[in-house]
DNA sequence: CCCTTTTCACCTAGGTGGTAAGAT
DNA sequence: ATCTTACCACCTAGGTGAAAAGGG
């Protein structure tokens, strides 16, 4: 028990002193004060097997790129207190934060509650695709999760996070230490830490309601530079 | 010894029935008839931290990308043979092929032996990025090495291959067993097998010598399609 | 009416060889 | 004379929101 002591909160001890500081958090707050917005769409590779999409990649033995949508902020964190020769998996999941759906109020400028929320999708979760790595290695810079993407397809197959339209989300975000031991099962509650970022919570949407959450978007997104106009800002 | 026997080759049985097809091999082989030339170039972080090169990420915690080539045809291999469950790591290395350096006799279309090598440049190693992964993953489709790169710099920092321009090069293809055994170490010997294929030996260039290299590469990598004229060909 | 899907122009990011200038 | 570099136009690949079209 020595080696593997717990600490106060009952954790393991690789994973007790662990601390995930959120980046990017000036933009997370400033998007959460008009109310985040994150775009879900389906087009895996379901849509594009029908006649005239899959001519686009036939030959290769590789998936079509999937239209699916990336979070924007990207959800990144600067890790600490990690043991640095001992493997972690990092990975994210998303619940809702109610039972609601929700529509946008125009003449307002609101969301309003519109009924009780939808089944829930399939519960999924992404795995940084760095997973499994040294505690050094994920403390060395920022681990970022740009792959991640967003689809409101139930049937998807590649992986992607299934999110309900109109429903509202917390991302969660988890450090969990590889237990080498042979009974590591047993372990799995205390070899994990959760981290949750109030300010990264967000509406899934299927188009942006909140024009202000449109033009902050184009504004720091460097790929929606095209619909910037005017004045250039550092 | 039972539950790590040895293969009639001496090798441990998680490797000794491995076996890796090289994907292209008609490609491959139509460069080599020719007489293959890859690309090389230095411009690592090295040269863009110099003024006027820095500008163009600073603000930002990320290296600059690498102007390195790529290898092409991109080295890619099926693999076959391996423990599904077991884990593996896949790496490339470089070897010279012999202990000669080159000089292209644009009369005679040919090249000419001209000196004995330079030093060999620090023989470094490339690991694929999925590495470790289990069997069946690597099994599951093509493993392709497109990350890898060339450089002539010496003093490269960013973990791509060092080549001499002017010098012929075998590339070698490494299947690693990850040994869990705590003594693994003494057994490292038996725990790998190579492949190397004769039809990817290549000569480093600073620039192409041999034109119906250049309009080969042209003509076959999508990348160089800007190039191409005339008629399309499927 | 409200929400979703499709297509598009425009961007980021980076892989090509050509070309001319530079280095040795 | 030979090799190397820097910059360029042109491509692949894929991430943006706009706008129009589709669906219940």
């Amino acid at each position: 028990w020595a080696g593997e002591g717990l600490g106060a909160s009952g954790k393991n001890r690789h994973v007790c002193h662990a601390a995930a500081r959120l980046e990017m958090g000036s933009l997370w707050e400033e998007f959460n004060r008009l109310g985040t917005e994150m775009i879900v769409t389906k087009a895996g590779r379901w849509e594009l097997e029908q006649p005239g999409g899959l001519q686009r990649w036939e030959g290769t033995p590789f998936p079509p790129p999937s239209l699916c949508r990336r979070m924007f902020p990207t959800f990144q964190v600067k890790l600490s207190g990690l043991d640095p020769l001992a493997d972690y998996v990092l990975l994210m999941d998303f619940i809702p934060l109610d039972d609601k759906r929700y529509r946008y109020a125009f003449h307002s400028s609101s969301w309003l509650a519109a009924g009780r929320a939808e089944p829930a999708a399939p519960g999924r979760v992404h795995f940084h695709p760095d997973s499994p790595a040294k505690g050094a290695q994920w403390m060395r810079q920022i681990v970022s999760f740009d792959k991640l993407k967003l689809t409101n397809n139930l049937l998807d197959d590649n992986g992607h996070i299934i999110l309900n339209s109109m429903h509202r989300y917390q991302p969660r975000f988890h450090v969990v230490f590889v237990d080498p031991r042979r009974d590591s099962e047993r372990f799995a509650h205390q070899n994990f830490k959760s981290f949750s970022f109030p300010e990264t919570q967000f509406m899934a949407v299927t188009a942006y309601q909140n024009h202000r959450i449109t033009q902050l978007k184009i504004a720091s997104n460097p790929f929606a530079k095209g619909f910037r106009d005017g004045d250039p800002e550092p």
